[in-house]
DNA sequence: CCCGGTTATCAAACCGGTTTGATCGACGCG
DNA sequence: CGCGTCGATCAAACCGGTTTGATAACCGGG
């Protein structure tokens, strides 16, 4: 009933060899005469045999698995579209590859390095993936000190020994920006995510580059927590200024459809009155009223990427470093929720907040 | 540099004891002295040791993780609240009980019973989560043919050796055809997930029954996917009939939010001219507009009780069967999105598509 | 015919824990 | 004083693979 039943020796037992020479043969090691090793691989066949994970992770001090540790409050991460669709694309190459994948949830704080300290210590992986950058991230430092191999997922702002994953959102976004300019806009605002994430700070630099190339001043910048909560006190915060920008960038989908809520119960129309993009791309973009011009990634690609690349890092037979890899950058996908910005007669017809 | 560099053995040599007694010592079996299992910890707190996951998981042929495999698409996968929420509350009880949580991501079909079988042939796990069970679930007799242990989410509708942990979508459900009565609706339409999933049956069983009880004509039903395309689509049909709902219930909030954006599109203001019920209680469906009415579950609580009950399976020291946990039902959060159905004349009003 | 080198194979050690069976000393009791 | 019992401890076996070092058989060259 239970898998699981024969070990190397049963196999040896059975070819007439030594357990050694059955290994060898299953690792296609030199040193076994091909008749020898058809006859071990048919008695292997024979009796189902497969080797015990455990004892070879113990022999070979190998874990055959690679980590995630997220660190995310748990009502953040639902609404967030990344992680499922990164983490799929992992799977298509770990799989494969014999490896799994743990996973670790924790709240944001010490626990993370908690979380990849037990990684390392109980040598449950041997590579994780580090999501999530943070200016001057300590992680960094704290994996090098663990010995743990890894990638990082976009280019660190300090020092790395680590190879990384870059898909570069800043065209995307410059792209929006000229979008909103080319339509008219002059006061063009931003809700950014929170200032010590990497893709954060790229993001809104890129907007604020945009601005500055097309001639124009920066916008009002509110900073947010990618929450449809946030996006929205963001948004209501933006329209109150005396001298509100007519559009608004966000730095992800979900603060963007928060945003055109907010407007919404303002009286004012999407795009006629504020004009709206996103960032991300979800599905749930195109079917909300109006759609929502977005800047999509590939979470999906991401994730494949970066998996076959720490496959690389930690394969024994990889020679010396392994080199970056650039992904196809963030494009902007136009749809309903930007144009041409109201005449100011329009504008004052608004009526306004109390 | 690297962690994990002493052994039982060292361990064993600066205490003057034999491995075997400092394995006694440390795992709080009697028959050892307590002035030699102090001396014994404080070698063992000296050398900084920490066991080895992996001879450990050898000698006791347990793997000290459990499993999840996710059988969706994965761009169905980034919408959806759950899984996410539902491992943050797994990871709250996994983490102090020292297990670790392997997630396999694959696509629907055959290679989910594979993921099952590596778990268990690999001795990876020591148990799964089964989620998103459907009818005549062929998983159960597969888990236990593999002999792992498992806990249900939700009851399946065939014989099971595992315990189920439950919350029960009906009453939400149910509350949510009620409030729509209340208000005046007669005819209310359901868009339901794929059929074969268990929970996709018993939410729209929930919502058949209630309109029963209200004495009404179980109104329109369409199934989709629970992607906000099939939620778009699935109101298009409903809204085309020639005699439209005034109110739809839709089994997730995804599809409820995209259906708002196509009645938009039509014209029809919601929730004037149709009322709207989601299933969830996504974060965003509070800040659309207008506020999305719905029922909401609690899968982190979910994700916590699910692994609990799993920890007890798994337990040697448990006697006998685990049983079955009741979780709080699904409740009805009213917002914005449902009201009293217009007046005839007023629906008259409503430009038809053309 | 002997020698060095190669190839095929095996027995044993090893990875780092847990578990078993045996040993030893102290103690209580008849 | 001798014996049985119990508690503390140890050495060794074990989990199931991989890796090492030794050995035997065979080869061609001098």
């Amino acid at each position: 009933m239970e898998a699981q039943r024969f070990t190397i020796a049963d196999v040896a037992r059975l070819a007439g060899v030594s357990k050694g020479t059955v290994s060898f043969a299953l690792n296609g090691r030199g040193g076994v005469a091909a008749e020898t090793r058809e006859r071990i691989l048919a008695a292997a066949r024979e009796l189902g045999w497969q080797p015990n994970h455990r004892a070879r992770s113990l022999s070979v001090s190998r874990a055959f698995a690679v980590g995630l540790v997220v660190a995310r409050p748990a009502e953040l991460l639902g609404a967030d579209p990344f992680f499922p669709a990164f983490i799929a694309g992992v799977e298509t190459v770990l799989s494969p590859a014999g490896q799994s994948l743990l996973l670790q949830v924790v709240p944001p704080g010490e626990a993370e390095a908690a979380g990849y300290r037990t990684f390392a210590t109980e040598g449950r992986v041997d590579g994780v993936f580090l999501t999530d950058l943070r200016s001057a991230d300590r992680r960094i430092a704290l994996l090098e000190e663990l010995g743990l191999a890894a990638v990082t997922l976009n280019r660190p702002d300090i020092a790395s020994s680590f190879p990384a994953v870059c898909a570069d959102d800043r065209p995307g976004v410059t792209q929006a920006v000229a979008h909103l300019v080319d339509l008219g806009h002059v006061r063009i605002g931003y809700v950014s995510g929170p200032q010590d994430f990497i893709h954060s700070g790229s993001r809104r630099e890129a907007w604020a580059a945009a601005m500055r190339d097309a001639g124009l001043a920066a916008g009002p910048l509110v900073v947010a927590d990618f929450t449809a909560a946030g996006g929205a006190a963001a948004t209501a915060h933006l329209l109150d200024l005396p001298e509100r920008p007519t559009a608004i960038v966000y730095a992800n989908d979900v603060m963007a459809i928060a945003g055109m809520g907010v407007a919404h119960n303002r009286g004012l129309r999407v795009p006629r009155e504020l004009s709206v993009v996103g960032f991300d791309g979800i599905e749930l973009g195109s079917h909300v009223h109006p759609p929502l011009t977005t800047v999509t990634t590939d979470p999906f690609g991401w994730g494949r990427v970066a998996a076959e690349t720490l496959m690389r890092v930690i394969d024994p037979a990889t020679q010396g470093a392994v080199d970056d890899v650039e992904l196809a950058p963030a494009r902007l996908q136009v749809r309903g929720s930007t144009a041409k910005p109201a005449t100011r007669r329009a504008r004052r017809a608004v009526p306004e907040t109390p």
